[in-house]
DNA sequence: TTGTAAGCGTTATCAT
DNA sequence: ATGATAACGCTTACAA
């Protein structure tokens, strides 16, 4: 088996006790001692072993992150950032993907120091008797867990209502999919904002059978032959988004000329498109800074809410323009 | 913090060895005991303490995953499908998506049983000194860990032959991606094979910038604009066979009467295309069987050898048929 | 059948 | 500045 601090003791004729504190940089080690356990741990390969380690400080420094199954752009880039975040406090992210209960199980008999739980299909519901904290990542109020929420509602209004002070009146939206509270809560923004349009109903919500690219190609193919095109688009997701831009670009057709575009989820790699996306939406970073700061907060006992709100941010790029009245009839 | 077999211990008026006993199911413990002492666990809420057990068993059965950074359907599908049989095999799995090396060092530090590394761009070259043992998902040779090698060389082969004995000529294949060498791998098989067609030159290979759904359409529109038209398509992923049909279906063509179709990546979901897909390459669940053969053969401490070659299968369903000659041209 | 005790690798609290 | 030792929660001989 591996080396352990008694080894390094042996090797160094000092006692394991000096060991261990050398290997923690303690001040009551003295710099030369300290220098030559590090060097011949080193030079053994000594790694520490997080059983022995946990058991006594009660600690692991590891935060455990349950994965739902569903696979999207967004999820992965959201658990890379917080990974990222959470190293920068050294701590340690370990993924699981079984079913929400079980996730948890695990993560409490590894005694991970908190866990991320992202709320999909109320499966935090059933989850009872977590000796370790849980943040949720969803809709403040549907578990009884502290959650991070990004009001997607409030994300979806704001683009509607910028949109329409732009002079746009015939707006869509690109993303509904059933089943699934997160989406239907844009949706609900959309239409809820929609309403101060001259003529709501001619601005169609179009449904996807899923959020990936080819969706928003086919749902902007859609709107394309609609008889009362839209002047703009809200999508409901980056890859939705990508997908509309394709849609739009083979018909010869231009962003933001002939359509405005603004794409919820609010990720680094919509600058990378041809025409820069505007946005809507919490910065993913702040989502993950924000995520890990609970999650922190969580395990140093701090009384943390129940909901944390973050505020939606409207980012505008050259993907959206002013609308001149009546000018849309003419190019057409 | 958590309940311990002492508190149970305490509670059922035994000794807490017994109630290690008790809870492991031993024989040693008579039924009445065990049945009064599981009950006063699940009452207290007991979760073992896997820090401890592992510390002294030197065992955490946990296999750690390192999970590459990019994202596809087969890897999803890959990894929950060996979460399935590990968990059939009671363990337990544990992901990481850091980067590589770090990966493996957190393993280690947890005393996970074994590591599955998928191996993408090399990343496994400069991994040193892990105590763990290590099984590798890519190409053998590449690595200096045991490697489950699904040839899939060997399956687009396969495929190509399959294609020209259906008196197919004009075989076209979408899925060439730069720097991959896992693609590059199936291209070769493509070019190799190829050469027993009649005018290799007439089977173009199609570069795609990415595996997906969206790259695949384009990449079959592509060749449905192309004057000399293929007769049988290969494709190198799952995805890139989702958008190839589309593409197909929006021409008002079928699988199999204009094109007839090989997906690689021999998963369930292609069964639920419209048209089920014929596939090649080795039967998800053979692979994360194999895996997980591997991985616990490694922890037994069994010597397996250092590459595990899975044999590709042709899965042939109604998206071939056999073409009879000179009848192509006519239908056009 | 049950209880006692040693020990896993580490940290932390004392002594020295 | 360094060393001895108890403790963390659990498994496992061994003793009773």
């Amino acid at each position: 088996m591996g080396v352990t601090i008694k080894d390094i003791a042996k090797s160094a004729g000092v006692s394991y006790s000096t060991v261990s504190k050398a290997l923690r940089d303690s001040p009551l080690v003295k710099e030369p001692t300290k220098k030559k356990i590090l060097e011949i741990a080193n030079q053994l390969g000594y790694r520490p072993n997080a059983a022995a380690r946990s058991l006594v400080s009660k600690r692991s420094h590891t935060i455990g992150v349950v994965w739902p199954t569903i696979e999207r752009v967004t999820h992965s880039a959201l658990i890379t950032g917080l990974n990222k975040q959470l190293e920068k406090h050294s701590y340690t992210t370990l993924i699981s993907i079984n079913e929400m209960k079980s996730a948890i199980d695990t993560f409490n008999r590894y005694q991970v120091d908190a866990i991320v739980a992202f709320d999909e299909k109320n499966s935090t519901s059933d989850v009872s008797g977590s000796t370790v904290p849980i943040v949720t990542y969803g809709i403040a109020g549907r578990s009884s867990f502290p959650t991070v929420d990004v009001q997607r509602k409030q994300a979806i209004m704001k683009a509607v209502n910028y949109l329409l002070s732009m002079g746009h009146q015939k707006i869509s939206y690109i993303g509904d999919l059933e089943d699934d509270h997160l989406q239907k809560e844009k949706v609900n923004g959309f239409i809820e904002a929609i309403q101060k349009a001259e003529d709501p109903s001619a601005c169609p919500v179009i449904s996807v059978s899923d959020l990936e690219q080819y969706n928003g190609y086919m749902a902007m193919r859609k709107l394309l032959e609609h008889p009362n095109r839209p002047t703009a688009i809200i999508s409901g997701s980056h890859d939705l988004s990508h997908g509309c831009m394709q849609a739009i670009k083979e018909h010869s057709l231009t962003v933001p000329n002939d359509f405005s575009l603004i794409s919820y989820d609010n990720i680094p790699a919509t600058e990378a498109f041809e025409v820069p996306l505007s946005t809507t939406g919490v910065p993913l970073e702040i989502i993950t800074e924000q995520l890990a700061a609970a999650l922190i907060a969580l395990i140093q006992e701090e009384d943390i809410q129940e909901a944390i709100y973050l505020k939606p941010e409207l980012n505008i790029t050259p993907s959206c323009r002013q609308l001149n009245e009546g000018a849309v009839n003419e190019e057409d």
